[in-house]
RNA sequence: GCCGGGAUGGCGGAAUUGGUAGACGCACGGGACUCAAAAUCCCGCGAUCGAAAGGUCAUGAGAGUUCGAUUCUCUCUCCCGGCACCA
């Protein structure tokens, strides 16, 4: 027998599909294209391992399929070789990163071509090329130039943001910090996390657990200044788009926990600290709008007019603009009153008028003294000066209200605040002039694009006098903002919580206000040193302090409730302060216990039986509603418990009975249980839960009950026992159940319900039921329940629907020589100025020493020729940004660069990318679903909106997404170099061969499953391919071929071609396998077969399906000479083996022709011996026939 | 704790809409060839009772739906992955 030269013909082939461009994808092409990726590797040292295979391989066999098929496919690869392993490599061996990498890409390489993968080498791309860098720079930049317009939902040129007129007006450096603050590239100091090992900034996600991903070492606390990108932005497209493609679902998932969203509402506590007030005016306009504000969201502020307060109108000293004003106007009576005076004052401004701060009305009245006119002729003058203006500016002009409001305090201390309200100034009139507001006619609110005199006083109040109000409130009292997703537990609030770095509670101890600052410091104090890592740790008990001075108010019942910090509130998510609902929270359970906070239950676990159930609730008969108890009784001594049978109900429960008029829960129980048991001596323990609600038909009674329920756990002191009266029995008797057993004794769920209250001791009911102690909500559903309280909220101005993502932003930045530096300059007069692009790529600086440093600083900030430069705007001197881009970056878009990977004067050329996007196919591993797979997809949306991406690639990459599972070493644990497991591909190709390899790969086990390795099966794969080797010298007979072996070819055909098209590539092996032990079975390759059977082994073993592809005196490559097609009709012989059953067994089989019918397939099994004896004396029930399959005789 | 996914021989795993459980491969046992070994080929290989024919039991455990359940429903146990004080 021949030995199979694996070795020369393997490298033959790989060196000649090189020359021929075998596997190169053309661009041009008028073929159907197939994008197959996979994401691609970062060259490390240690090379390739076994598990690399996994997905190369499986995709390399899909897209050979694509492209037997007459496909234009482009499979690629490149290198995401920027990162820390090679920085930290070089640094050891005092070598260049940059020929770190290109060594490991070299083996690499190698490693890929020995194995076969038919890669375009064509198109090889690296993240660390200056061509690759340029690209990846401009986008950044990019970023950098663009906000986020929300009404439109998506990305937009940064010149193109409206910068409001107020801001406007505050001059070019205003501008810059409002355009700086809505860049989706943008500078903010946030906590992050520090590596102290790897001297490193983490993104959230790379420090999970509080350890670093790549150490291990518990990660510390640092404030830095660092480059975020505005991914939050893109949260509800990245979770919506979901919907559109073709992702494994549990990668789905895992996208959707991630980005997070919840449903809820934001709701507004009023910490309110001034009961009266006091208005430094008599001006009834002004007086009656301020009350009419401050009623709606603080209805016990008490608001007087000088004349109510008792004080005399003072002459005032007008000032030199508004704030002056107020303030003069409330200094006028300090002194006066204990009550805090409020003065104000209004402006009235008109973008691009030269208006006079000081008295803006006089522009209306040209200087005529005010005083000589009626109120109705000032309000004319007025109107009239007004519309001349906006008639003479063509109709329309912005203009804004100011209002500046002083609060003079008894004690001397002041508050201020203000408020704009931007109009437009139109020549159209509308309503009636207001006398105390004399361009009411004339305006229209910015805000609601709605003119004055049409608005509903509802949206007077929330719109246009919204600023207004929050100025007042702000002035009488602190607010607290919490978000929650279950208002509707609003009434059940019992104090708030703030996360201990909430800004409220730095104002608050600024303002004096909290009474205990030492302890509320040092709790403060003892959170920040802890690290996340504690901060998280499982189980953790409770901590917490309250705010001794401050007592909020639960604005939808007025009740007091105290406020509290406590590190299990995040600061950075939602609002960074809960409403605690204790009754309904596990956490703020556990911390109310703690802290003998009071808890207060507004949710019922509510049961009813479901339509067409025997206890559901019955619409011919009456509703009757009963107070009742449900008790569970504990035995003297045996761990039993007193049930419940009744009898003709079908229903196990505890001791059920009604409370009468005039009786509490537990004397109620106490007599049901002495009456319903005859056991007499009973002690109450404890209540289990709180109420619950129940709906059903009570059928001992031909009733329906609607029954509020309170379970109830009694210990009997002795046996003592009197036999109950047969009334009381008749329809239940008592009986004993184990603990044990009780769980599944009891039948009706709301005992189930209780006995869990009972075992897990757990009083906290976190899911949904109906609402109670409620107000107005009282026994609406959950759902229901939380419509009605947002719209209340949302009518008396405390709160409104709210979304919150868990989704953060990007934190872009690295402290890090070996990434792509930001190419920003950073300028003491301009600020943060974009590198030009004519300046990109912005190059790493070639030097000797690129060491972290210890302050946190990159290392890039020690090569100062590098760092100083000039600000290409202004040309003054000014300084780089030393921060490089994660790994990310280079990784969030290099699918696009593959399409045209040599492109210098775009990232790719839209026509390629038309022609490309979206792939296909996308494989990797399940470890970068998170974060690779997020940025990239929302990396791509953000090119997408720009048009940089074309609109027709789609605003997804992957239209596909699939994961391979991990190969594991032959213990089953991972393959990691410390356990000196891994094993080598290299040894594997050296020994085996390639195609050995591949096949054994392809074969081990399901694709997307974890697998170990079995260095046995790969000897299956081997004898497999010597199989195939040696079919050469079996005979290809040209006479007539066995029916079942044609099909069984035709069959192949089709599991191997749906098999690789759903990655199932271990059941298209295993087919394979069977048709060769057919083919040497027979003792012949049908000729008809023989192409057909190498160009589907082809994709698995490329080489020597080649190989004796030629040697069957082909000319071209297998690799693109098409695939078999299977004829439908020979997929089935003519006849089958139908499988008889009786009762459910098999018990027979017997060869059928196909067309035989139903009725004489069972006239003739019903005559087959095996049949006879065992249907013999008994009577036939039923034939249930499956054409072609199986009878199934049923008899009794 | 929450969200996914899974559990099938000694092992990796088959069995697309409920229809012959254990395909294919490994390991193991027996045989042929050989002086012998390797390689190769042939046979066997879930458990159990039986001399055999054949029966019975078996897809993590328990219940249910069905003529029929590895597949569907419920409860539970264990394993893997992800998230984790996310209000």
């Amino acid at each position: 027998m021949p030995q199979r030269p694996y070795n020369d013909y393997e490298k033959k082939w790989q060196h000649q599909w090189e020359k021929d461009q075998t596997y190169r994808a053309d661009t041009c092409s008028k073929a159907p294209k197939f994008y197959g990726l996979i994401e691609f590797p970062y060259p490390s040292g240690e090379g390739l391992h076994t598990g690399h295979g996994r997905p190369f391989i499986g995709i390399d066999v899909l897209t050979r399929k694509h492209r037997m098929q007459g496909e234009n496919v482009m499979y690629p690869i490149g290198w995401d070789a920027f990162g820390l392993p090679t920085e930290n490599f070089a640094i050891k061996h005092k070598m260049k990163p940059v020929d770190v990498t290109r060594k490991n890409v070299a083996n690499m390489k190698r490693q890929l071509f020995s194995q076969g993968v038919g890669f375009d080498w064509s198109r090889e791309i690296n993240t660390t090329d200056p061509s690759y860098v340029k690209w990846t720079q401009w986008q950044f930049l990019k970023f950098f130039d663009s906000w986020y317009d929300e009404d439109a939902q998506r990305a937009r040129p940064i010149s193109e943001l409206p910068v409001p007129s107020t801001i406007l007006l505050q001059g070019d450096a205003a501008v810059r910090a409002y355009q700086d603050d809505h860049r989706l590239a943008f500078k903010a100091t946030s906590t992050i996390n520090w590596c102290p090992k790897d001297k490193i900034g983490l993104a959230n996600e790379e420090a999970q657990g509080g350890v670093c991903e790549r150490c291990g070492t518990v990660v510390e606390k640092r404030e830095k200044e660092q480059w975020m990108i505005r991914i939050t932005k893109y949260a509800d497209r990245l979770l919506n788009d979901l919907d559109n493609v073709d992702y494994l679902e549990k990668i789905k998932i895992q996208q959707r926990n991630w980005i997070g969203k919840s449903d809820g509402a934001q709701i507004e506590f009023p910490v309110q600290d001034v009961s009266k007030i006091v208005l430094a005016t008599n001006n009834v306009g002004k007086v009656a709008r301020v009350k009419k504000c401050l009623s709606s969201i603080l209805p016990n502020v008490e608001v007087l007019t000088l004349k109510e307060a008792g004080l005399s109108s003072q002459d005032v000293v007008e000032g030199s603009d508004l704030e002056a004003n107020a303030r003069a106007k409330a200094s006028a009576y300090a002194g006066k009153t204990d009550l805090p005076i409020m003065g104000m004052d209004t402006g009235f401004f008109i973008d691009g008028e030269d208006a006079d701060p000081a008295a803006p009305k006089r522009n209306a009245l040209g200087g005529v003294d005010e005083s000589t006119l009626s109120q109705s002729q000032i309000a004319e003058k007025m109107d009239a000066y007004y519309r001349s203006i906006a008639t003479r500016r063509g109709g329309e002009v912005d203009a804004y209200w100011k209002d500046f409001f002083v609060v003079r305090f008894a004690d001397g201390s002041e508050r201020i605040a203000t408020s704009i309200r931007p109009v437009v100034l139109t020549d159209k009139r509308f309503g009636e002039m207001d006398i105390f507001f004399p361009v009411r006619g004339l305006y229209r609110v910015k805000a609601n694009n709605k003119y004055i005199a049409e608005q509903t006083e509802e949206e007077e109040l929330t719109v246009e006098l919204a600023p207004y109000r929050d100025a007042l409130v702000r002035l009488c009292s602190t607010s607290i903002q919490v978000f929650t997703t279950r208002p509707n537990t609003l009434f059940g609030v019992t104090y708030l919580v703030l996360a201990p770095e909430h800004a409220l509670v730095d104002e608050w101890i600024n303002q004096g206000r909290v009474k205990n600052v030492s302890a509320v410091e040092a709790y403060r104090a003892a959170v920040r040193r802890e690290t996340d890592m504690e901060r998280t740790a499982e189980r953790r008990e409770k901590t917490g302090v309250p705010l001794e001075g401050m007592i909020a108010t639960n604005p939808i019942n007025g009740e007091r409730i105290s406020v509290w910090i406590a590190d299990y509130v995040l600061a950075n998510y939602g609002t960074g302060a809960v409403m605690a609902v204790p009754a309904h929270d596990e956490r703020d359970f556990a911390f109310a216990k703690k802290f003998a906070l009071p808890i207060k239950q507004v949710v019922a676990p509510y049961f009813s039986a479901p339509e067409g159930h025997k206890d559901a609730v019955r619409a011919d008969r009456p509703t009757v509603r009963r107070q009742t108890i449900q008790a569970f009784v504990k035995h003297w001594n045996e761990d039993k418990y007193l049930c419940l049978d009744w009898k003709h109900f079908g229903w196990h429960s505890g001791v059920i009975g009604g409370i009468d008029e005039g009786e509490d829960a537990i004397t109620a129980a106490t007599r049901e249980i002495i009456e319903e048991t005859g056991y007499q001596h009973l002690r109450f323990v404890k209540l289990l839960g709180g109420e619950i609600h129940k709906n059903f038909f009570a059928a001992h009674k031909n009733e329906n009950r609607y029954a509020v329920s309170v379970g109830l756990l009694f210990e009997l002191v002795d046996g003592a026992h009197v036999d109950p009266e047969p009334e009381q029995i008749k329809n239940h008797d008592a009986v004993w159940v184990a603990a044990d057993k009780m769980r599944s004794f009891l039948s009706l769920n709301d005992a189930v319900y209780m006995w869990d209250a009972l075992i897990t001791g757990n009083e906290c009911f976190a899911g949904d039921g109906l609402a109670v102690h409620s107000g107005f909500l009282n026994e609406l559903p959950t759902w229901k329940a939380k419509e009605e309280v947002t719209s209340w909220l949302m009518e008396h101005g405390y709160g409104k629907k709210q979304i919150t993502f868990k989704l953060r932003d990007w934190v872009f930045s690295r402290q890090r020589y070996w990434g792509e530096p930001i190419p920003i300059v950073r300028c003491a007069k301009c600020g943060h100025v974009p590198l030009p692009e004519d300046q990109l790529p912005l190059t790493l600086p070639d030097v000797a020493v690129y060491e972290p440093t210890d302050t946190g600083e990159s290392p890039l900030a020690n090569v100062r020729s590098w760092v100083e430069t000039t600000c290409p705007r202004c040309g003054g001197p000014a300084e780089r940004e030393t921060d490089t881009m994660p790994n990310w970056a280079g990784s969030s878009w290099y699918f696009l660069r593959y399409c045209d990977p040599q492109n210098d004067r775009a990232l790719a050329d839209p026509e390629a990318l038309k022609y490309w996007m979206p792939i296909d196919l996308y494989n990797g591993g399940m470890e970068h679903t998170t974060l690779h797979l997020l940025y990239s997809r929302f990396w791509h949306k953000f090119l997408w909106d720009l048009n940089i991406v074309p609109r027709e690639c789609g605003n997804e990459p992957y239209a596909r997404r699939h994961s391979h599972g991990l190969v594991l070493a032959e213990g089953g644990e991972k393959m990691s170099k410390s356990k000196g497991n891994v094993v080598n591909p290299d040894d594997v190709v050296r020994e085996y061969g390639a195609d050995a390899f591949r096949l054994y790969i392809m074969f081990m086990g399901p694709f997307e499953q974890s697998v170990p390795w079995d260095t046995n099966g790969l000897e299956g794969v081997r004898k497999f391919l010597d199989k195939v080797w040696n079919l050469g010298s079996i005979v290809a007979r040209e006479s007539k071929v066995e029916p079942s072996l044609l099909s069984l070819y035709h069959q192949t055909i089709k599991k191997v071609s749906e098999g690789i098209d759903r990655l199932q590539f271990n059941t298209c092996v295993s087919a394979l396998m069977i048709l060769v032990n057919a083919f040497q079975d027979a003792g012949e390759i049908p000729t008809e077969c023989r192409d057909g059977f190498l160009q589907l082994l082809a994709p698995f073993a490329p080489h020597i399906a080649e190989e004796l592809w030629h040697a069957l005196g082909h000319k071209d490559s297998i690799h693109r000479s098409g695939w078999p097609i299977f004829d439908p009709n020979l997929l089935q012989e003519e006849t089958f083996e139908l499988v008889i059953q009786i009762n459910g067994k098999v018990r027979d089989r017997v060869k059928m022709s196909r067309d035989t019918s139903e009725e004489e397939v069972k006239t003739q099994i019903m005559s087959l011996p095996k049949v006879q004896t065992w249907v013999e004396g008994k009577t036939l029930k039923q034939i249930v026939y499956v054409k072609g399959k199986l009878v199934n005789i049923v008899v009794d």
